[in-house]
RNA sequence: UGGGGUGUAGCCAAGCGGUAAGGCAACGGACUUUGACUCCGUCAUUCGUAGGUUCGAACCCUACCACCCCAG
């Protein structure tokens, strides 16, 4: 193995600001830093990174993975959209490949860290490493990183965490660097055209059946486009008219139906996930009490969970929105990140 | 066929002689390292068609057309 304390980290560079930013900070702090950047066949090109690793005169690398992402990220994205529920594929993407991807380079150079451009701030509780939400909240991304293996977790470094984006970006602007006008790169990052569904048919042979939309009382209201088209809360795109907001409430891959209701009927006092992980500690004996969202961006709500084997049962203090199936609810000790789970 | 009713944007719908509310949907944008939600903006020179009355009509009159209901 590597010397303990040998200073050289590997800076996983997208070509955007916010790794960039991240290298140039590491390097200012006496790090020897190296680049790299997963090459997955959607998205940026390697290019960018490449030209601002030239900038920072450091070296940069490229790690093949379309077949590896095309497995662990796209195949289970497709997967549970056929199976009526709606994946989050960043969580996936950071647990199965951006981080795992990087560990083969770490150890043919020598590598002690690997670092990335997340707004996350990396903290120690109950003796494990865990996350605490960056400090300009706004930009924070903890919520997709829960599912980290706790060893690589131990091996980041995460330089931006204390920095807002504002800051990370004039620090671009001021050493000149090539991303400092990158605009932010939003939505999944390997849907082209900001739509994931005309995407979907084209990663696999993801039937689109159209079938009734039906009512609460099974009234057929219109037709969809097939079920991997919505969501559960989805407003926009159905293309019915009742004169009141129409919410999709159910999504029935049994008998093809996509159900509508109102808003108030998504809400609900409790949940179920599984695929459970806590970063810091094994399992839970008994009932715990911690803060829980439902999805990024959401007001934490108060609640208590309860563990049954690899699952949980979460009853919230105050009911909550449109709980989706397939995305992750996401466990935190005010701002410290503690785990999540899968919802089912 | 006789009697009654209704025809306003993609859907629902106000308007009742003074120069087209609103909701839903749609579209555009903002927000956003998931899907969503949310927010902001846009959306009938024209009221089934053709005439007529009037200074002026979606609103009154006439005819025609369409749809619905009840009679048969």
């Amino acid at each position: 193995m590597k010397t303990n304390n040998n200073n050289k980290v590997i800076v996983a560079m997208s070509g955007g600001v916010d790794s960039s930013v991240a290298a140039l900070l590491l390097l200012e702090a006496g790090y020897d830093v190296v680049g790299a950047t997963i090459v997955t066949g959607y998205g940026r090109s390697a290019e960018q990174a490449a030209q601002i690793c030239q900038q920072l005169a450091i070296p940069h690398y490229l790690i093949e993975a379309k077949s590896l992402f095309q497995q662990q990220v796209i195949q289970p994205f497709v997967d549970e959209y056929s199976s009526g529920r709606t994946p989050n594929p960043c969580v996936e993407c950071n647990a199965r490949l951006k981080f795992p991807v990087f560990l083969p380079l770490m150890t043919e150079l020598g590598a002690s860290y690997l670092a990335t451009g997340h707004y996350v701030r990396k903290v120690s509780y109950n003796d494990c490493f865990t996350l605490q939400r960056a400090l300009a909240d706004e930009k924070d991304q903890t919520y997709f990183m829960y599912k980290l293996a706790p060893e690589i977790l131990a091996k980041s470094l995460f330089p931006l965490g204390e920095y807002s984006k504002n800051e990370v970006r004039s620090l671009a602007v001021k050493e000149g660097l090539a991303s400092a006008a990158q605009k932010d790169s939003y939505d999944i990052c390997f849907i082209e055209d900001g739509d994931y569904r005309n995407c979907l048919s084209k990663f696999a042979d993801i039937k689109a059946e159209p079938g009734d939309i039906i009512d609460q009382d099974g009234h057929i209201l219109g037709q969809h486009k097939g079920l991997s088209h919505y969501t559960l809360g989805q407003r926009k795109g159905i293309d019915v008219a009742l004169g009141y907001p129409a919410y999709v409430t159910g999504i029935n891959t049994g008998n093809n139906h996509l159900i509508l209701g109102q808003r108030e009927e998504l809400l609900s006092q409790s949940a179920r996930v599984n695929d459970l992980r806590f970063l810091t500690f094994g399992s839970l004996t008994e009932p715990l009490k911690a803060l829980v969202r439902v999805r990024y961006k959401a007001e934490p709500v108060w609640a208590t969970i309860t563990q049954e084997d690899d699952s949980a049962k979460i009853d919230f203090s105050e009911p909550v929105w449109a709980v989706t199936p397939g995305q992750s609810a996401v466990f935190y000790d005010n701002d410290i990140l503690l785990g999540g789970g899968t919802i089912i």
